[in-house]
DNA sequence: ATAAAGACCGATCAATCAGTCGGTTTTTAA
DNA sequence: TTAAAAACCGACTGATTGATCGGTCTTTAT
């Protein structure tokens, strides 16, 4: 691992343990291993560290959703299969998704950060928008669509996350997504 | 106003517009037009600050959803009920609603604060329960539908606040509301 | 082999800020 | 009326911390 990975990971795991505020630039570098002034010669400053690691982490998230998704199927089946990759992603990573719901809303990501993101979830707005043009989805304002994807998404997470063994119950994942799947389409 | 109503509106402008640890105490007092003695008299330190408000606003959010709510009504309109009020309230307090969104998560509410919350918000747990045991709500877990009512409030919430106007179609409101209740109904 | 570029170091500092404290003013209640 | 309690004041400080900078070491490319 390179200093600048491990610089990374370690303000991962401080900046969710004690919040970003609470996490002086010196421990980061000192529980890296690392001296100060490398800490500021990879990260302009303390933000960019913190705005880097939110980038890296989402890229890191969205390419494994999109990853080997079968095309050949139903508008139901692709969200199914993201249904899965998603909730496998996050116990996998749980700190990571931990940082991404902890950061998502906070101050100290920047709007063009926000901004990149966006651009890296065009997939699902995509996947949306077809289903809405092909009369499955419910006849909603797209925003709205997104936004009820996203919540359920991260309501399922959340439960999952904190009662990890229910995720080895195939019966109650896929219990999970036909509630979802009821919210967003017609029938 | 007293000093110390004014101190907690001034806190909470702050707080969403920079963030927690980016408002020093002493502009708070400034804005409020108060001393810095006078803020520590009010409240032992800062964070005692922050959870005092957070504690004013969601209690004050969930006083006016249980207000006025029918009682001879099935479970479906009930819940029909508690998502108008909740979206009026949201829309009329925005300010409220974002400090709630962009703390609810953050380090700065105690475990005791979230502990307050937890049975101020025993309405709706009760009322998820009676709905399960009638055999109208899903056989998921209940902390599972709890979750996913909530999201769903947020995301309707998150739409509506930033497309104010849609609030007033009528019909697109109770759209979002049978896509709600589509997650969470058997049927 | 060599020189330029990039990685790395850590002592140092300027700035910021939460909270204190000794004292004054206002309110309360007897 | 009075005295105790509560509200209020604001100058001050001890401690913290982001970021710098001059310099060394390591890698890369020619």
């Amino acid at each position: 691992m390179t200093k600048k990975e491990k610089i990374l990971t370690t303000a991962l795991n401080l900046f969710i343990e004690k919040g970003f505020e609470k996490t002086p630039t010196s421990r980061i570098s000192a529980e890296a291993g690392v001296a100060t002034g490398t800490l500021f010669h990879h990260f302009k400053n303390k933000e960019e560290l913190i705005n880097t690691l939110y980038v890296e982490i989402k890229t890191d998230m969205l390419a494994s959703l999109a990853n080997g998704i079968e095309q050949e199927v139903g508008l139901r089946s692709k969200f199914q299969q993201i249904w899965g990759k998603f909730l496998s992603w996050v116990l996998e990573h749980p700190k990571k998704y931990q940082f991404l719901m902890q950061f998502s809303e906070s101050q100290f990501i920047t709007q063009s950060t926000k901004q990149t993101i966006e651009e890296l979830s065009q997939g699902i707005h995509a996947l949306l928008e077809q289903g809405q043009k092909e009369g499955i989805c419910r006849d909603l304002p797209l925003e709205l669509l997104l936004t009820i994807t996203h919540s359920l998404f991260t309501a399922a997470s959340r439960y999952f996350l904190e009662n990890p063994t229910d995720f080895e119950d195939q019966k109650l994942v896929d219990s999970t997504f036909d509630a979802f799947w009821a919210a967003l389409s017609k029938d």
